[in-house]
DNA sequence: CCAAATGATTATAC
DNA sequence: GTATAATCATTTGG
């Protein structure tokens, strides 16, 4: 039981003295006149660093200092530089570059864009009147939410700003903290100034994961904004009575295939003062709600058709009986109302 | 104030 | 790319 120790002690002992790879230098140095001395110096040494741990802050700087500047420390150091030389070139392939993250390039694209790691001024207005300018179809009347969405831009900018500031300045303030701690170390343990630039660049690049959430939430506080302002649904205006009209005539003059071509879009648009992608919109929710309940657009149905029939009887003049009020319709998935006009597309 | 109407967006399919 | 269906957000009319 009590053979342990003694067989460890010797071993360290002896082994110490008689390593293989020791350097020249230490085995002259211990091999001076008393042997029994140096294990002894040794073996305190050992000892001291063993239970450094387990002192005070003050006891243990005085005795890094004594350690220091021990006679035996130079050669000490010398062997511990060879462990590590050898030990670290495991560590060394695990070390690679890393690729940039496409997670955090989109990110910074999207922050970029928004203009809140932008310029100052000019590319977030800028992008947002455009995003404006392209959904709503009014225009001019949005200024006064235009500057309250660029204001709201704005502080989520300084927010930003702010912080990723701080976090720069805690990450640079630790970085030196650790530099200046393993340069210090660097005294008494062999540290290369690669292994420095490691822990260095380990430090970064767990602060730039921390920066990444910052630009993640950013990004959603955009997005909230975005959508919150930029949405068109928020300020939806009724078409005029004229371009419903218009859009009725249509849709009831081509009941059995009410889709209009590009080009039929193109004028409606036109005529009704509104854009294309709206023209399409009224289509899409006119032919849905149409078939969905064709019992209450009956009236309407009916009453277009109708119209349509005069019109058309009053543009073809006197003498003209081409169409009738009870016109059949039997083409196409929409069923007719009792009313039908011409109906010639494509 | 409520429900219907309505323009816009989104998800899904072809 | 467009069409459809569901849904959202707002306006409108009672």
């Amino acid at each position: 039981m009590d053979e342990q120790p003694r067989l460890m002690h010797s071993h360290t002992g002896v082994g110490m003295a008689g390593h293989p790879g020791l350097p020249q230098h230490m085995q002259e140095g211990t091999g001076g006149t008393d042997g029994d001395g140096r294990k002894q110096d040794i073996g305190d040494i050992l000892q001291q660093i063993m239970t450094i741990t387990d002192q005070s802050l003050d006891e243990a700087q005085a005795r890094k200092h004594a350690l220091n500047c021990h006679r035996m420390k130079p050669a000490l150091f010398n062997v511990l530089c060879e462990i590590k030389e050898k030990t670290v070139l495991s560590i060394r392939g695990a070390q690679e570059e890393e690729p940039p993250d496409p997670q955090l390039m989109r990110l910074d694209n999207m922050l970029l864009a928004e203009g809140v790691s932008g310029p100052e001024k000019g590319g977030g207005s800028a992008a947002a009147a455009a995003a404006a300018a392209a959904s709503g179809g009014a225009g001019a009347d949005n200024s006064a939410e235009h500057s309250d969405y660029r204001a709201k831009l704005t502080q989520i900018r300084q927010i930003y700003h702010t912080e990723l500031e701080k976090y720069e300045q805690a990450c640079n303030e630790f970085t030196t903290h650790v530099m200046n701690l393993l340069r210090e170390q660097s005294r008494t343990r062999p540290i290369s100034p690669k292994e420095i630039e490691r822990m260095v660049s380990i430090i970064h690049r767990k602060f730039s994961a921390i920066q990444m959430q910052l630009k993640q939430s950013t990004c959603e506080a955009v997005m909230i904004l975005r959508s919150r302002f930029l949405d068109a649904r928020r300020k939806r205006r009724n078409f005029n009575k004229q371009a419903t009209e218009i859009l009725n005539e249509y849709f009831y003059s081509h009941l059995s295939n009410p889709y209009p071509s590009e080009e039929a879009k193109e004028e409606l648009a036109k005529k009704c003062a509104i854009t294309v992608a709206q023209v399409s919109n009224w289509f899409g929710n006119k032919r849905i709600r149409y078939k969905k309940n064709i019992g209450k657009f009956q009236e309407e149905a009916n009453m277009y058709a109708a119209r349509t029939a005069v019109n058309a009887a009053n543009a073809s003049s006197h003498g003209s009986q081409a169409n009738s009020p009870s016109t059949p319709n039997s083409a196409g998935g929409y069923p007719s109302p009792c009313y039908q006009s011409d109906r010639r597309i494509q």
